[in-house]
DNA sequence: GTCTATAACGAGATAGAC
DNA sequence: GTCTATCTCGTTATAGAC
């Protein structure tokens, strides 16, 4: 692995866990084993290497989106494998680097703000495409609401119960939360 | 208003837009108009602030709570006016303080931490209550989910959505999920 | 209760040798 | 690409005068 992945991948484990104003080079350095200003010829700023983490975990994104797209499972199959990549993130103790940059965005850089917003859209978008296959397959039930509001909802949802899971120690509250939202998409009530 | 309220008034703001991590005893000393060094005084270290704002913000709650529960309307009702906090929220470009804690859970004093969790399961019993009351008057109907359950999703949703919608600065994405929630509560699909 | 002054430390960043 | 050395600034916190 080379050194600059190296660098992202920890630096991605910091903002996750931490938050992007709750770590700084020497934490990196003292991970990955170099001094702190050998990490400036990799980043030269810390604005620098945020927009760099944001970019490689929309493309992590992109790629586990499409992996659970291509597969020929139903749709609530589907989507539960998408709610799988958050409880995936709780057991590392960490939060959505997304969700995570949003608390702190009033701090940022403003350049990291549109890959940001558009790291949103992307999840509403193809959660969005999953509800309506899930309706035309009959295994959703979305009612009067239409499909990108409630993808909205399931991305909100996730996102809060990722971060307060986490921050109560209660992993089987994030269950529920899923499982509310599972149950309120198939019921024939 | 007494010196100490306004110090709290300001840090709270400030932890809503910013993070407890993002603001320093400079920031509110420039706002409030005294020396950093007389806020430790107040405050002796930041930790201590941090467990008042806490305090004070739980106690916040409970009186909009009380205020709402009070009230003779229907309980689909109270549930938009508990809404209606997190609109009013974002609207001054904040998010819930205890959110905003909450993904800075691994960076806080420990000491922070129990207070953070009652707040949180505050939010929780109060919500499952006024569920309960919208089934036994009809307005709300949960199928085969747990009230409880329910509750969690309904806080995590809204948490979720308000941290969303500031940072991609979209009040309409926070108004469509708050719509997804009260209609799939309130369908009889 | 607020002030000035300062300590002690850590932050992001740069220069230049190897 | 990594190092040592250094800079500048901002951070929390303390001491002691008023």
């Amino acid at each position: 692995m080379k050194m600059k992945d190296k660098i992202l991948a920890c630096a991605q484990k910091l903002v996750q866990q931490r938050g992007f104003n709750g770590f700084s080079y020497a934490d990196i350095a003292n991970e990955v084993g170099i001094r702190k200003a050998s990490l400036h010829h990799h980043f030269p700023t810390k604005a620098d290497l945020g927009l760099s983490l944001i970019k490689v975990y929309s493309e992590q994104l992109d790629s586990a989106l499409f992996s659970i797209s291509s597969s020929s499972l139903p749709a609530n199959e589907k989507l539960l494998q998408y709610i799988a990549l958050y409880r995936g993130s709780l057991e590392a103790k960490r939060i959505c680097l997304g969700g995570m940059l949003a608390t702190e965005a009033l701090t940022l850089d403003t350049a990291m703000l549109p890959s940001l917003k558009q790291f949103f859209t992307r999840n509403t978008e193809w959660l969005t495409e999953i509800l309506i296959e899930g309706q035309s397959q009959q295994v959703f039930i979305l009612g009067n609401g239409s499909a990108s509001n409630y993808a909205r909802m399931l991305l909100s949802s996730l996102q809060g119960a990722l971060l307060i899971s986490r921050a109560t120690d209660n992993a089987e509250a994030f269950e529920q939360t899923a499982s509310s939202l599972m149950t309120s998409l198939m019921r024939k009530s």
